[in-house]
DNA sequence: CGTTGTGAAGAGCTTCACAGCG
DNA sequence: CGCTGTGAAGCTCTTCACAACG
């Protein structure tokens, strides 16, 4: 997929990411074919902006129609790179890591968690998955026997920086991180942050607010 | 904490729940007072950007010192409404829900999660992390009874509209949805995403870009 | 003297409005 | 005729630059 435009929002990609949540519950209803104004009301957003996101990579639609949704879906999925597999290692096997060894949706939207890491020996040989928990310090081994592209991070965040590390030397270019602690990373690594308490502080924010106009 | 300004943008809304998170690695590293120039750099914004972010809420600094971290943390805290205990049930004792029933962070921040729903009625019963799993027709009841404001969905996808409907007749204002889908909710009802998928694509296509740029 | 707080300038994103086209 | 694709306008958020001040 060629990008039509030189520099695309960060916005734009987040919203991409919701556009393929909704067409592909679209697809399972059997539409075929959708207009910006309904995928717009769907997605929560305005119908130019989701004709300017497609705009930066193409011209999906049909004018006076709207939108093939399979091809649309296909389209973006193949814009955002997330049209093949994805070999991903975790590294932190607690609760939260586990919970996410057996979410089999990652699997489903192409992140395939490939190998599992921990630095507590009592859970070192434990298999979680269908997966044997490695020691961290064989990361840079595994990565390159694995071919792992990708590194998840769910360990507690006084460990964190130092899973980062280990992903870092073991050549991981990307790192979608859970543990609620900013890392550091050179400058050629990308790093996406999942912060639940970010949330639940942005809700507990607007919840205080309209409490207060009462 | 009175409001100084009357809109607060959503970005800085997330940013000051960043600079709650390194402000308080500082005070655990026993730092007394930071200026704007360093604490921008720890949290990889524009020193600018904190001043005007907490212009909105007051004056908290010392002009030619910088700001008293622990006192800061406090504000922030209290601007954002999270100086207070927030009561939470989380529906759907799944993988996912187990594992932040154990996560102790939430209880450490203040989001106590007091009551677990699910409709699975193999589940209905068991005990996670102290608290027994109740059907979810229950919600309303329980709601009342537990003083809960915050819903925390991790059911599948499929079934966390129906979990929303059940939250919402239960009078709950805001909602934490973890499931991979859009959820519909009348105005009043505040709504956050967390989706790792939108940040998974998000990696995905910057690793995509820079790999084709090669 | 050094750093904050802030008006003004700048950048970037969103929305409008309509030409272009199936 | 209806809906897309897009230049231009509008708006919001970010950064600059410096006066204010402990």
């Amino acid at each position: 997929m060629p990008v039509k435009s030189e520099h695309i929002p960060r916005a734009t990609i987040k919203r991409l990411a919701v556009y393929v949540q909704v067409l592909e519950n679209l697809i399972r209803e059997g539409t075929d074919v959708i207009s910006s104004e309904l995928l717009a009301k769907a997605c929560a957003v305005n119908p130019s902006q989701i004709r300017k996101d497609l705009a930066y990579f193409g011209e999906f639609g049909v004018r006076g129609l709207g939108y093939y949704v399979k091809e649309l879906n296909t389209s973006i999925k193949s814009a955002l790179g997330v049209d093949r597999v994805w070999r991903c290692a975790l590294v932190g096997v607690g609760n939260l890591g586990k919970a996410l060894l057996n979410h089999h949706e990652f699997k489903l939207r192409g992140f395939h968690i490939v190998g599992a890491f921990d630095c507590d020996p009592f859970k070192i040989g434990e298999e979680v998955s269908g997966l044997e928990v490695v020691c961290t310090r064989r990361l840079k081994e595994k990565v390159a026997e694995l071919g792992i592209e990708v590194g998840i991070i769910t360990t507690p965040p006084e460990r964190a920086q130092r899973a980062t590390g280990h992903l870092v030397e073991a050549g991981i270019k990307g790192i979608l991180t859970f543990a609620p602690t900013r890392i550091a990373v050179p400058d050629h690594v990308f790093v996406e942050y999942v912060d639940f308490f970010h949330h639940l502080y942005a809700l507990a924010f607007n919840l205080t607010l309209i409490e207060d106009e009462q």
